[in-house]
DNA sequence: TGTCCACTGGAACGTACGGCTT
DNA sequence: AAGCCGTACGTTCCAGTGGACA
């Protein structure tokens, strides 16, 4: 065996043989559902208050819950329907519970065949007219006695894309139901969707609201020290690491889904190194690689318009000025476009194409006013330089273009 | 105090495209 | 296959604007 392979065996061995870190790696994913919620009991106990009448066999009301991203909302709710399940079976109640992710699952129709499913109802997966998909829906609740929670959880997904149609015909749907009754549980992470819904859908739909909270520092702390032990071998020292990650958490928003990440892929960099020790330096390289995979992630699915945009902003700033007005941006832009080949598109548009570079963090952009130089948007970069860089060197066009000095560069004020 | 810059951002409209219905 | 519809993306037009400067 040469020096190589020797290598290559010690990797595989590595992976095959039994982990030294982790115990269960699935306990720091953030769709892991724990025997116990730390810092939730409230919310538990107000969700399964709202949702209790349903074992009696009465319609509870309809629930909206609010909150940041991994401020246990989705848990949460999981945690209660399966107790709710439990029960509902234990004392033969004809209780039903359908769970569905909005985003995930994509389209009405898709959401409507996941409730048609919860309730035994088979419909092929396309062919079918909503409306109808609907009316078997609707036939089957009705052919027999019960009372079905349907949980929409990432609802705003559902109306950003589709309107509030589906969800509309959802809070009537009652008023034509004789022998079951539907309760409907919205799940939200955008605080502005109550904007976006028709009047009465909201009234019907917000009968309840529970707000969740962002987690504080010790609260993260306490979450990842309770999935820490179903997660790691003993002996594996954490305790530092869980300090840095909610700390690094606790400072963006409380977010525990963020914490756990950095936790977990801290872990798997000490475990490559066939470390026992989780350090703080560990845990700073994983947040540099979730926002490396970040930034590319975004970076790929953005139009190609919007790529040389951030292009010219990043030329920018490789300039010493510190802030560009659309302007510059534009003529940057421009500049890139001709030599590229590319026909450029108006400013009007690479306004809003900025903005909507804006809305996803990539850069900050804030309407200033210049005096008698008028009034613009003055536009830097969102996230470290060097993270721009290397996931723009990722994408083969603008490699080419990335070393481009632009010639009315000169001009910027 | 009025002017005027360099835009912003709303609105209406055009075009292309994919999916569904007929 | 043809027609229809909703959506995405872009253009054109234009009223509105904050504040430096004459």
């Amino acid at each position: 065996m040469n020096k190589q392979s020797e290598i290559l065996e010690d990797v595989f061995n590595n992976f095959l043989g039994e982990s030294r870190i982790f115990k269960n790696r699935e306990a720091l994913r953030h769709d892991y559902i724990p025997d116990y919620l730390p810092h939730r009991e409230e919310e538990i106990r107000i969700l399964g208050q709202i949702l209790g009448p349903s074992l009696r066999g009465t319609l509870c009301s309809n629930v909206l819950i609010y909150g940041k991203t991994g401020t246990g909302k989705t848990a949460v709710t999981k945690f209660v329907l399966k107790h709710l399940a439990v029960k509902a079976d234990e004392i033969k109640s004809p209780l039903k519970v359908s769970f569905v992710n909005c985003r995930l699952v994509g389209t009405e129709y898709r959401i409507l065949s996941a409730l048609c499913s919860s309730i035994d109802v088979k419909v092929p997966f396309t062919g079918l007219a909503l409306g109808e998909v609907f009316d078997r829906f609707k036939s089957a609740l009705n052919s027999k006695k019960s009372i079905l929670i349907v949980a929409l959880d990432e609802i705003d997904a559902l109306i950003k894309a589709r309107g509030d149609i589906l969800l509309y015909e959802l809070t009537r749907i009652n008023e034509n139901l004789n022998q079951s009754k539907v309760s409907i549980l919205g799940i939200s992470n955008d605080l502005r969707f109550k904007d976006m819904l028709d009047p009465r859908v909201l009234s019907t739909l917000s009968e309840e609201e529970i707000v969740f909270k962002p987690y504080n520092a010790e609260e993260l702390q306490d979450i990842l020290k309770q999935r820490s032990k179903i997660a790691f071998k003993k002996g594996v020292s954490f305790d530092t690491a869980i300090k840095l990650c909610s700390a690094i958490a606790a400072a963006e928003h409380g977010d525990a889904r963020r914490a756990l990440d950095l936790l977990r892929v801290a872990a798997e960099l000490a475990e490559r190194e066939g470390k026992k020790i989780i350090s703080e330096d560990h845990v700073y390289q994983a947040q540099k690689r979730i926002e490396h995979d970040r930034v590319v992630e975004t970076m790929k699915s953005l139009p190609m318009h919007s790529k040389v945009v951030l292009l010219s902003i990043f030329l920018l700033s490789k300039s010493k000025a510190k802030g560009f007005i659309t302007g510059d941006i534009y003529n940057v832009y421009c500049e890139l476009c001709e030599e590229m080949g590319i026909s450029p598109l108006t400013q009007r548009r690479v306004s809003g194409l900025i903005n909507e570079l804006d809305i996803i963090g990539l850069v900050n952009s804030r309407v200033v006013s210049l005096g008698r130089y008028g009034r613009s948007k003055k536009t830097t970069l969102g996230i470290p330089f060097k993270v721009i860089k290397e996931a723009l060197l990722e994408d083969e066009r603008m490699r080419s273009m990335i070393t481009y000095a632009p010639r009315c560069l000169s001009s910027v004020r």
